[in-house]
DNA sequence: CTGTTAGCGCTTTCAT
DNA sequence: ATGAAAGCGCTAACAG
């Protein structure tokens, strides 16, 4: 038994092989109308065979894929959150009849080899979702200019075609809800990747959240208190900061830590458990993100949840509307609000 | 500048179209043979052009997609752990010159509607990867059989094609370790879909967790006690458990209390807490799976680690065993080892 | 609506 | 190695 074809189908119907194309993937452009009896006799027909059109011969023609990338510029990002991202561009390719396809990026020995993967190599989708946790996404952004495929950006401002959360004001909130709640001393914590990173060369929500914790601090009449620790570029759940980093040797503590994500938070959380600090008591402690790790926990982190799924529905709906609209090339950027969740880890 | 094809290449290169096609996707089978000097020559050009192929065309002599499909049977999957699998599938196709189409499960008001999703009626894969949560996981089987599209499982049990954990032990490991740390009532939590849900009709792990359980409380010579608790199909890290289930009216708190996962342990810990049960100095709580959620939290979770990377990456290298070996319909399925990881909900 | 035909981009065969 | 040509499954254009 080799494969069906629509031309099995044809036969089996009684119809053409025009009828039955249509019937199955109507063009409202076709110069040829089936009628609804027509279709339901191929339908049949074509269930009868177990008839399931061949996707690639389709695009040979249309040029039109229905798949959709979705590259991910971080490594090993898929084993953590936020993976609502990937969640909101499923279900909104599901229901627009689109696939995705994921692209990881590739990397020998800890170093970004190929900026572009091989897998774009190949032409194969219509548009691709860019989910960035990373000022890498800049360098790739240039290298996909000239694939002639559509871009969308996912947790990344841009000008254009972009999905992206509004740090400044999620980080002002936070910290005016750490004062609020009687802190007088807020710390900022953050990591760097290397010695001399700046911040300018760091992900558009570092900027952000940084300014939109010193407005907040400003506004209140206290002083900033920006903390920096350098570490991997990705933070495991088994890898140690210094315990000494916050405090200690003439530094004190202060009476909360705000940082930078839900990671770095765990993390800090960890050392002061270990020294016998109790949290919120003795100090309190929020993150950044909403990941589901620091929602569901036992003890959940206070931290403000970027609607990741809405993020990465909203983007997907960029790419197609790019995509369907063949002439347009830019839609404008979505900005979302993040929502400051009260977890255990404050008062 | 329509788009550039083998045909462009060919006159760049000065060399034939048939050349071309050999030099960039060789086959030990063609008749045709280029040499090192031509291989560089059409690189060179295709490089120049910006050639890239055209999956869809070379899908439609080929019948090869060079595509596997990733199947989450369970509704609302991508936004929580173990998300290890999709990374595991992931990197062994990226590595083999595969990619992963997501496929989502179709479902309307919290029915599933459509077992096949409509992705699947096209084809475009050559394999599927099924990573199953979910009894659904049956049904599926028996309507893929049909379509002619290899199968292999992750995170279930079937007599081929499948990465299965051992749970069991992981079971009776968790317990013994439970039992070793002074606890002598050890509850078994778990929670069913409805009322009248049989064991029988869950999960495979449902049973094998219960046995080894069951097993090393005979082995201590204690008394299995489990106790479940009738809920929706996801446990929303929102959803709450009746406080007095597991204890009150009567019934004494047990020394520890092993969920049947992290989700409910962690719901449960969080009863305990607005309860102010101390964990783990009046209860110890252990959870099964090793999620990303329970390891990373700032009061990790005692729980038994599922090698989901290893089991994701292992499937997919068993569908392309079987891809590749077009005459293979099966291979022996793989168990793995689940891992102990103590955290601090736990003595 | 039908039947026929061209053609999408690529692989493969055939004769040279 | 070449150039020519067939064919994969499908869509789309053509005249009826």
């Amino acid at each position: 038994m080799g494969r069906v074809t629509i031309k099995d189908v044809a036969k089996q119907a009684g119809v053409s092989l025009g009828a039955v194309s249509q019937a199955l993937s109507p063009n409202p452009n076709s110069t040829i109308k089936v009628g609804d009896a027509t279709v339901m006799k191929v339908r049949k027909a074509a269930d009868k065979l177990g008839f399931r059109p061949h996707a690639g011969a389709k695009s040979v023609r249309s040029n039109k894929f229905h798949n959709v990338g979705f590259f991910v510029a971080k490594k090993g990002v898929l084993d953590r959150p936020p993976e609502g991202y990937l969640m909101g561009v499923s279900d909104a390719a599901q229901k627009r009849g689109y696939r995705i396809v994921l692209v990881g990026m590739e990397n020998g020995q800890g170093q970004y080899q190929n900026v572009v993967p091989s897998l774009l190599r190949e032409k194969n989708l219509d548009a691709l979702v860019v989910a960035s946790h990373h000022h890498l996404s800049a360098v790739i952004h240039d290298e996909l200019e000239n694939m002639n495929l559509p871009v969308v950006y996912v947790n990344d401002k841009h000008e254009s075609n972009s999905a992206w959360v509004d740090d400044y004001n999620g980080a002002r909130m936070m910290t005016d809800y750490l004062i609020e709640r009687g802190a007088s001393s807020v710390v900022f914590a953050m990591r760097l990747h290397s010695d001399n990173q700046k911040i300018e060369d760091m992900h558009y929500s570092a900027e952000m959240r940084i300014d939109g914790y010193k407005a907040a601090m400003q506004a209140a009449g206290l002083e900033a208190d920006i903390r920096t620790v350098v570490m991997g570029e990705t933070l495991e759940f088994n890898q140690r900061i210094p315990d000494d980093w916050l405090f200690g040797g003439g530094k004190e503590l202060p009476d909360a830590i705000f940082a930078y994500d839900d990671d770095l938070a765990n993390s800090i959380a960890k050392i002061m458990y270990r020294k016998n600090i109790r949290i919120p008591e003795d100090i309190a402690i929020a993150g950044y993100n909403g990941a589901y790790a620091s929602l569901c926990a036992w003890r959940p982190l206070t931290t403000m949840r970027i609607p990741s799924y809405e993020m990465g529905y909203a983007a997907l709906e960029l790419a197609l509307k790019i995509i369907e609209d063949s002439g347009r090339k830019e839609c404008p950027s979505i900005k979302f609000r993040p929502e400051l969740v009260i977890g255990e880890s404050t008062r």
